[in-house]
DNA sequence: TCGGTATGAATGAACG
DNA sequence: CGTTCATTCATACCGA
């Protein structure tokens, strides 16, 4: 990594006065802190490979039941009628397109973004404009009265001591699934710098998460 | 982020001499770097979890949902453990209160009906306005799907706390494992790009059931 | 420990 | 649109 690049612009808050040079400093211990909160995030990391691998081999091993497409309408033994699903299921390039497209534009599509919209992603499996016409529906509905109720929210109780424990655990902790969090809760992950929130989840006192999208009220 | 809060029993690194005081230190660079460092990481972090998006979400596609987590450090009485899980399990006590509403105020759990429900069985074990309308859905929808495919063998067990009145729930739902087909189609899928073709062959054939009534334009 | 069942949660579709 | 229904996935729990 790189950044010396730009140390250069940094020296500002050297300041010089009477013959002493003042520095906005960082003591050890706060130092220490920063190279915790590297570690865990290292340990983040590494535990999302871990996972990422997981997830892939599961695929693959027991990427078992998956029947989403459209299965063959051929029946096989038995001679019951396995028949076609009845709900459309997204596959995952479907869903990472419709929710960009949900998340930048605006709010209802047209019924002409849709025909678009279908279009696009009936490269990806098979749909329909009214299945995209219901998503953006429901994922609109949903997500109004969604809130993630992130935990671990600073709690500076003890005024100097943040405990930063950091019990960056080697993956022995059985992870077989450990960190599997929602990630509502991961993204707030990353929008709140306060990793020590990350060590809850990492530690596993993981907090609540709550809510979906039904209440209104 | 602020450790600011940590300046001040940080001062042990401090040293006097000859009237000048000497911290060892960490100049703002520094710190900027280790910022920067921290920044990548949590660069990194949020790329990994975007792809462990993206397969859960495939996962979604075969077949698996993801999960979330609930965690209970609590949680008692139902005799259960208190072991954290990811799944609310009612208590007994929420659970005899749940099924009294159910059978009175039946039809509709309202909103604000839900919320005081909530509060009235929060004070039984942890619970959430979200459980409380997952059960009542649940409960309804499967009450009302009775297909009673197995003679209900004699069922009079009465256990040490009988104080729940078990109703004459027997949806057997016999698993049968429809639709079992070979995955490896979808493990190619997304290995494979043009995945199209086979989706063709796939979901050619039948098309989802359609219509609706959104049209307009 | 493993397999099956009961049930909480997620979500596409439909209704008013 | 907001709410509700129906179906399915995933997991807690139980019995052998």
């Amino acid at each position: 990594m790189e950044w010396d690049q730009q140390q250069e612009n940094q020296l500002q808050n050297q300041r010089e006065e009477n013959g002493v040079m003042y520095v906005k400093v960082m003591t050890d211990e706060q130092l220490e802190t920063l190279r915790k909160q590297i570690a865990v995030y290292a340990s983040i990391c590494e535990q999302l490979v871990e996972m990422h691998k997981n997830l892939t081999a599961h695929q693959d091993l027991t990427g078992g039941r998956l029947e989403n497409l459209y299965c063959d309408p051929l029946m096989t033994s038995g001679g019951h009628k396995i028949s076609a699903r009845q709900r459309w299921t997204p596959t995952a390039v479907q869903l990472q397109i419709l929710e960009r497209i949900f998340e930048e534009g605006s709010g209802t599509p047209s019924k002409q973004k849709i025909k678009e919209i279908t279009s696009e992603l009936s490269q990806h499996g098979q749909i329909s404009e009214t299945n995209v016409y219901n998503w953006f529906q429901n994922r609109r509905a949903r997500s109004k009265r969604k809130q993630v109720v992130v935990a671990a929210s600073s709690n500076n109780k003890n005024g100097a001591e943040s405990e930063v424990e950091i019990e960056v655990e080697s993956p022995k902790t059985k992870p077989e699934n450990l960190l599997l969090l929602p990630q509502a809760q991961q993204d707030a992950c990353f929008q709140n710098p306060d990793i020590t929130s990350q060590l809850h989840f990492l530690g596993g006192s993981y907090h609540i998460y709550d809510q979906h999208a039904w209440q209104g009220e």
